[in-house]
DNA sequence: TGTCTATGTAAAGCTTACTTTACTTTATGG
DNA sequence: CCATAAAGTAAAGTAAGCTTTACATAGACA
């Protein structure tokens, strides 16, 4: 899967800590997310599009 | 994470059997899902969405 | 009755998501 | 130069998603 969530997170000028602190992960899970190492969980998904204020298809695309 | 994917198979007349297929999944999967004890990843969400034609959170929603 | 289909669930095993700890690199400011 | 913050990554461990096999139950139908 294909994501935007290191631009997004740039834009609100968070470090992957923040957003980790934000989502309660690792700041290696968002790191991990972010480099596509792996996928979050839908759960996570969720927490992220909420945070961020968008739909889980507006951050993640199936590659 | 409570779904509608049971109320979505009915509707198309499938069996959990059917709709694992059409996912690529075990019927056992679909049915883990569908009782609600465990979430899918965030690809076969993707997956169940787009073959209902409809977004993730149409289906899944947060408890 | 017997059989077939659909569903629910459990156990064992594998893969993927996530954590903690730790090491490295790059950039920035003193 | 030194210190600090941010980012990337790796190793080892736990938790969650998923598979296969298997057994049980309920309903439809000959």
């Amino acid at each position: 899967m294909d994501n935007t969530l290191k631009t997004l997170r740039g834009d609100k000028g968070w470090s992957q800590q923040a957003l980790g602190d934000l989502l309660e992960v690792s700041r290696q899970s968002v790191n991990a997310i972010e480099t596509g190492r792996y996928d979050p969980s839908l759960p996570l998904a969720f927490k992220i599009a909420r945070l961020f204020d968008c739909t889980i298809e507006d951050i993640f695309k199936e590659t």
